[in-house]
DNA sequence: GCAGAGTGTGGGAGCGCTCTCACTTCGTCG
DNA sequence: CGACGAAGTGAGAGCGCTCCCACACTCTGC
């Protein structure tokens, strides 16, 4: 009997290397590597005989060694520019995470979360560039994103979710047609007879704060409508909040609101009902995301459909594929909006 | 002058190795090496040179490499079972990630995020005692967590973020106390002349869901108050829409209800509003969590203050005393809980 | 004066894996 | 029937790093 088999040396008994499956299996450690990574070239007694030592020793590739020597390290990472709570606490985070996971899912890569500290980025670019993941899926927000052009000149795999702002080279990113988005909404809110129709709109930092205030400019200008209504927030409730007083202060006969996002929606309607004005009876509203919010919300919110977790998805495809080389072709995906109409409008 | 110096070659510059820091700072390799991680044991001129070298060649130690020696991989997993919405919507996440995060920054681990599938727990287990991490952080959320014996047997280092429920073993775990704070927000309505308070109580295979109806229990139970009144729900906004009707059908006398999470209480407290039952006049409703949307729904909801960050933050700092060595010793850490009064009680 | 401790240094082994290459053993065709 | 390719295999090198050890060399104390 051996002694201290489980207890004393729990805690120091090493990980199976291959060297002990192929021995177990009665094959070399070349023909054991073999049959681990596809089993080419392996006859099929070798193959079994491997997988049933493999499956009895408990055995896992040492992703150090097999990254050593193949240059890859089997994971990418998702870069969250700026850790402060807006980021992480935004209902798009989540959906990002389940979109991307998502994708992952059949591949064996490893989601590295990758928060870029305000200060820090050259740490960060570091990280990215030598070699520590085989790419990188990066959450645009601000317009600073000096991310982006690094990772171009480090020659590592990446997407953006959401169309980054950091200038004129060719960015590879999946985005949703913000501007469409807009002017369906806006649009959808004439054909409902309004003509006052003021926006909430976005940071002016953020292309979907842009893109989406610019896609309400365009559905006005293209009916003739004025486009002066305009005050903008910080995509949160309080933002919404906040935006209502000055916006119906300098403009008291509006009759409609195009909300840049579901939150501002939420806290301009509350702030709406304080002051006793109905919707959409006296202003109409329509916001932005679809949030599960929008439709519990009273009146249930019109809102534009905001597919975070598909555009998540196809980052993550897209980026597999590139991982596999089979498309190395520099590409831009743009998903459409979709307009939801509920009773607010 | 070289041929094609940057465009050309750049794809295919491999990353600087210590070798060639060595070279260029003019000392061997060891000492190199001693020099970054450290410099004990290197002389002043040593280190210097070394140090600029690194900073020319922007070398970053490849970290495979010194995995592969040191057997350790500076990296952390954040194990999420369940990858359904549910976890990753969830607004604990968001914390545990900000916290998490927080607590790790001063180091140089890494954060993996390894979403286990629900039928895929061998591979995720397999994962963890492999030494592919350093450590792991476990969201606990339901009963049948295997995760976290299989864990303990694997000797990796680890902490609970939420109390498991699996079982009668020894297990490291930070949470906060839930049976005292459904106590603190049931006293409080009774000291508010309530007498026939129901409980929107959580999922029966959550410890969160099991404490916090155990204390309003304690609590009624203390002041001879019946404690029949008891609904279930799931935690969402959904689930506390679908329970008030329930609710008041089995007893239409109640005057209070506790409500085990903020999101519930919202459901409730917009439910009661379409049947025209005022809050808190003919029902003061109490929540849980202290979610943002609790201080700006109408009217603002008291609620206790779920620390979710602070314990992230706990968790990620205990595993690093733990990876240190500076403190072995089992523990768990349970925070206190808070009331917070506002108008809907 | 010299043993002994302490300090800085370089050489070399080896972590566990993949991959190239050489080798054997077939089947197949001219 | 010899030549050639294809298929299966094993030996060996080496990825970039840390760490052990041996070797100088300097400094102390008797």
């Amino acid at each position: 009997m051996t002694v201290g088999t489980s207890a004393a040396r729990a805690q120091t008994r090493p990980a199976p290397t291959l060297e002990e499956v192929a021995e177990r299996a009665g094959v070399s450690r070349s023909t054991a590597s073999r049959a681990i990574n596809g089993g080419l070239r392996v006859s099929p007694e070798a193959l079994a005989s491997v997988e049933a030592a493999v499956a009895a020793l408990g055995y896992t590739p040492n992703r150090a060694a097999r990254s050593l020597v193949t240059r890859k390290t089997d994971s990418i990472a998702l870069v969250i520019p700026e850790p402060d709570e807006r980021v992480l606490s935004d209902p798009f985070f989540a959906g990002t995470l389940s979109g991307l996971s998502a994708a992952l899912q059949a591949s064996d890569l490893q989601l590295i979360l990758l928060i870029a500290r305000p200060g820090d980025n050259a740490r960060t670019l570091r990280y990215l560039r030598n070699g520590h993941v085989d790419g990188a899926v990066v959450v645009s927000h601000h317009r600073d994103d000096s991310v982006a052009v690094a990772l171009l000149d480090a020659r590592v795999p990446y997407v953006f979710i959401g169309r980054p702002l950091s200038g004129d080279r060719a960015i590879q990113y999946v985005d949703v047609d913000n501007v469409r988005g807009a002017r369906l909404a806006t649009e959808h809110l004439i054909s409902r007879g309004r003509r006052r129709i003021a926006t909430i709109a976005g940071p002016e930092d953020m292309a979907a704060g842009i893109d989406r205030l610019e896609g309400w400019r365009i559905a006005m200008g293209a009916s003739g409508l004025a486009d002066d209504a305009v005050v903008h927030g910080d995509f949160t409730i309080e933002g919404g909040i906040a935006a209502i007083r000055p916006l119906l202060a300098a403009h008291p006969d509006i009759d409609a609101i195009f909300v840049a996002s579901d939150l501002m929606a939420v806290g301009a309607m509350r702030h709406l009902a304080e002051l006793g004005v109905r919707v959409p009876g006296d202003i109409a509203i329509v916001g932005y995301d679809n949030l599960a919010l929008a439709a519990t919300v009273q009146p249930p919110l019109t809102t534009v459909v905001n597919p975070v977790v598909a555009m998540a998805k196809a980052a993550g495809t897209f980026l597999l594929d590139q991982l596999s080389g089979s498309s190395t072709a520099a590409r831009t995906t743009i998903f459409s909006p979709e307009l939801i109409v509920r009773a607010s409008s």
